[in-house]
DNA sequence: ATGAACCCTGACATCATGTCAGGGTCAAGC
DNA sequence: GCTTGACCCTGACATGATGTCAGGGTTCAT
């Protein structure tokens, strides 16, 4: 099938597809004579492997790195867990952080009187006059 | 004061600095007869400022807009509350993303026995075989 | 007056992704 | 068979925040 088909069964754009390939974590596909790209439906599951790894917020390098435990057929699921708990850990931190600016916010603006009066406490904060 | 000076009281790198002035997030300071920027300490506060915003969670087009809002005397502190709950609100959106895909993850890995034997869920569900 | 530490500009790199330009290909309808 | 619109190709430029490097000028303390 030609690249379109690819994109849209895939979920990822006809553009990113080609940088995949050019970035060599999708093998080169073969070419028919006018030269367009042909994928097969192996191509196309590879592909959504990397759409599904992408919405649990691996990296792409990290995706390079499950693509090939995928391949390998005598993997340790051992490696696999490792990665994923990892993984785990870090959106942990991450959420955690994400959080914590928040309330930093909720509680500045608690204090900010919204209304037209010039003072405010999240600017205060900001322009370090606390 | 030069820009290295700045940079150690602001925590914004020098590379950063110029790059500000470059995008007009900060006015272009005076320069010596040598062509060196010359900081004063309204300067740093500024950067101060930004490297404050910046470790909330803002943009640097909303630290932009706050910045706008820091040097207008006449400011409502309406709009600045507005601008400060809706990135309280993004970035709990944000936290609340990656805590599903750590949980995600987590439950993935909870079925994943981790030993030498090849297979996974992990794998599985990204692979679409589930 | 010499060397270290500092500054200048400009350019290239990153990462994932978009878009545009200029040109070739395919398929359907006339 | 020819036209037309939809599709494909490559290559290049852009984003945004940041790093780094090169080649060259400045300042200051010894």
């Amino acid at each position: 099938m030609n690249i379109g088909s690819a994109a849209k069964k895939s979920g990822i754009s006809e553009r990113m597809i080609r940088h995949y390939e050019k970035i060599g974590l999708i093998p080169a596909p073969l070419r028919r004579d006018s030269g367009y790209r042909d994928y097969s439906d192996a191509d196309v599951q590879r592909l959504n492997f990397i759409a599904n790894a992408r919405d649990l917020g691996f990296t792409m390098q990290e995706i390079g790195e499950l693509l090939d435990l995928w391949g390998d057929e005598h993997r340790a699921s051992a490696q696999v867990k490792s990665l994923a708990l990892a993984k785990a850990e870090e959106l942990g931190r991450k959420a955690k952080a994400l959080s914590t600016m928040r309330s930093s916010l909720l509680h500045l603006a608690e204090n900010c009187h919204g209304d037209d009066r010039p003072g405010c406490p999240i600017i205060d904060v900001m322009a370090g006059q606390d």
